[in-house]
RNA sequence: CGGAGAGUAGCGCAGCCUGGUUAGCGCGCAUGGUUCGGGACCAUGAGGUCGCCGGUUCGAAUCCGGCCUCUCCGACCA
């Protein structure tokens, strides 16, 4: 296929746009593959869509070759749909909203599990027709707070959201990893490293899930990962065993003043300790009760942890006056000598492995020194809820773990039958019995992963596509299009390649050499072919490779110069 | 939602502090001409409600108040 420049839309730009500040913003929008119409909300242009075309290509092979079928769901679905999960609630104003003409309240779809179990409740009955695969490419919106990054955090992004149906969780399982190995040649076929990190299923639900990151210092997010890389997690997720003390005679309490110490820094500075031998106390909320978290001093609470041992989604820091409230005293609070009823006291399993630490005295300028768990206080709940830091130990080999920011590509979950039971979406399995559908969903952000590629491959002149995902494969540019020899030239040796089933574009704008050889980087086309006055003087054209910048002359006819570009190619790698 | 910054021609910016002719520069764009191998040159020209609303003033891009939008850091986030 051939295209012309001088018919095609590529508005490129020379200098950096004030907006972006990621490699691959910027390069998008000088490229000219997207422009901005508000806050994480872009068309995509012409490259741009033939790329992100390449991409879908990829994840739909390897959907297919699994067993997944393509669908199309809606974008607009009726609120009730949602109401039936509670996640109509719990996605809050993430979730578009809008009245249809009879008044009915409507969402726009972030993600569409709630779509395909109604399908699923009204079309599977039997085991039979188990398992299921369902995906879709489309268009996903949501009010996310905080947009960023041009394509890696927008509010309206193209996903890849596939959704699998299975009569047993063994099933499941199986699928699973079916959809792991499909994940990882997905990426690998982008050109991406990308490390799958077990993650938290958060408001999703369920009992497993992966995310697949490609780590970068310009990263939405991060994770954890050990340096024999045996483990990898995300931040939410993340465990790491506690050292335990050496071992010290345990001391008697005893009180000590320390004026105006409202912070764990203070205490310990004033008192010459290293904060972990100190105790820390954190206050949150839940619709229930109010969580008095005890913790290191050096240690800092993960609430996706706490809520998760704690059995609830709802999780709020508590405000000043509800501590008052159960008798303790903020900056000086302790989990000795409080009120019980009411409060639930949450040990981190840091504590009980320490001797002699530290703690509030619930008593305004004081704290307690050769405070030691179970001695001193007792807790309804001992269970890991520490974030885990750069520098600490893995929990499979004891290596060192390190904090990598990253950019999510890819997000799979067991979902179970949270969603099958919510909406009564039951089969009848080998027995004749009803029971709840048991599923699993896949997810890709397509435009993210356009921009990851991105990320990935480029240098100061511009993008360096992978030449699977590049827009064309070869851009001819005829340097004086004016002269009708050049561009006839041009135009013969292009529709050669074109015959030869690659993607051409032939630049054959009237602008000066100089900014034809910066677009063509721009766009970061695997190969030029240069049809200039110099060489064709000697019947020659010249090649070079955008990757390294190698170059070299052939003869300026058909057959060389294909067999040239297709060696330039085959070793882009 | 907390913190920081920005909004002047399609893009990048200056002018604002210290109010005063017709609001400027570079790039881009249009027309004509000269050029043609690494972001050419000459000439002419088009293009602006200075984000919006209000106030102060003889006079506001400039000072004051409110609002909107965008970007970054954080919180948040399948």
């Amino acid at each position: 296929m051939l295209v012309r420049a001088s018919q095609y839309f590529l508005p490129t730009w020379k200098e950096d746009p004030a907006e972006a500040e990621l490699p691959s913003h910027k390069l998008l929008l000088r490229a000219g593959m997207i422009r901005k119409l508000a806050a994480g909300i872009y068309t995509y242009l012409p490259l741009c869509r033939r790329v992100l075309h390449k991409i879908e290509t990829i994840i739909r092979e390897e959907m297919d070759a699994i067993g997944g079928m393509e669908i199309t769901m809606p974008v607009v679905h009726p609120a009730e749909l949602w109401a039936e999960t509670g996640r109509l609630q719990d996605f809050g104003p993430i979730l578009g909203r809008f009245r249809d003409r009879a008044g009915r309240e409507m969402v726009l779809g972030p993600t569409h599990e709630e779509v395909i179990t109604d399908i699923a409740r009204r079309e599977i009955r039997s085991w039979r027709q188990l398992p299921l695969m369902f995906y879709q490419i489309q268009t996903k919106f949501r009010d996310e707070p905080r947009p960023r990054g041009g394509l890696v955090r927008a509010r309206e992004f193209t996903m890849k959201d596939g959704y699998s149906f299975h009569e047993s969780k063994e099933d499941l399982d199986q699928f699973y990893r079916k959809v792991y190995q499909a994940y990882l040649h997905i990426f690998h076929r982008c050109g991406l490293a990308v490390v799958p990190v077990e993650a938290d299923p958060g408001l999703m639900g369920g009992s497993e899930s992966h995310e697949f990151m490609l780590p970068s210092p310009y990263g939405e997010d991060a994770f954890i990962q050990c340096e024999n890389r045996d483990y990898a997690a995300n931040l939410e997720g993340a465990v790491s065993p506690k050292d335990e003390d050496p071992p010290e005679p345990l001391l008697p309490l005893e009180e000590v003043a320390t004026p105006g110490c409202y912070t764990i820094e203070a205490v310990a500075q004033f008192l010459g300790v290293p904060t972990r031998k100190t105790a820390k106390a954190v206050f949150y909320r839940t619709p229930k009760e109010l969580v008095f978290v005890v913790i290191r001093g050096d240690l800092e609470v993960n609430e996706a942890k706490l809520a998760r041992a704690l059995g609830t989604t709802e999780l709020w820091p508590a405000r000043e006056e509800e501590i008052a409230a159960v008798g303790a005293v903020p900056g000086y609070a302790s989990p000795i000598g409080i009120k019980r009823d009411g409060v639930k006291v949450v040990v981190d399993d840091s504590i009980p492995k320490a001797r002699n630490l530290v703690a509030g005295a619930n008593r305004e300028g004081f704290h307690l020194r050769n405070v030691n768990f179970p001695r001193d206080f007792q807790a309804d709940l001992v269970a890991d809820v520490a974030l885990v830091r750069d520098g600490d130990r893995c929990p499979r080999c004891g290596g060192r773990l390190s904090l990598l920011r990253a950019i999510e590509l890819g997000h799979i979950f067991k979902l179970g039958t949270k969603y099958s039971e919510a909406m009564g979406a039951t089969f009848l399995d080998r027995e004749g019995r009803p029971k709840p559908l048991i599923m699993g969903c896949y997810g890709i952000g397509v435009g993210r992963l356009l921009a990851a590629v991105i990320e990935a491959h480029h240098d100061e002149e511009g993008i360096v596509w992978p030449a699977n995902l590049a827009p064309f494969q070869v851009v001819v540019s005829v340097l004086d299009p004016k002269r009708p020899e050049l561009l006839a030239l041009g135009e013969d040796l292009a529709q050669g390649l074109a015959e030869a089933g690659l993607e051409v574009l032939l630049d054959d704008r009237d602008q000066s050499a100089g900014e034809k050889f910066h677009d063509a980087k721009l766009w970061g086309i695997p190969v030029l072919v240069v049809v200039g006055p110099r060489a064709a003087a000697q019947n020659r054209v010249e090649l070079e490779r955008r990757r390294d910048g190698e170059k070299r002359a052939v003869e300026a006819r058909r057959d060389p110069v294909l067999c040239a570009v297709r060696e330039l190619l085959a070793q882009n790698g």
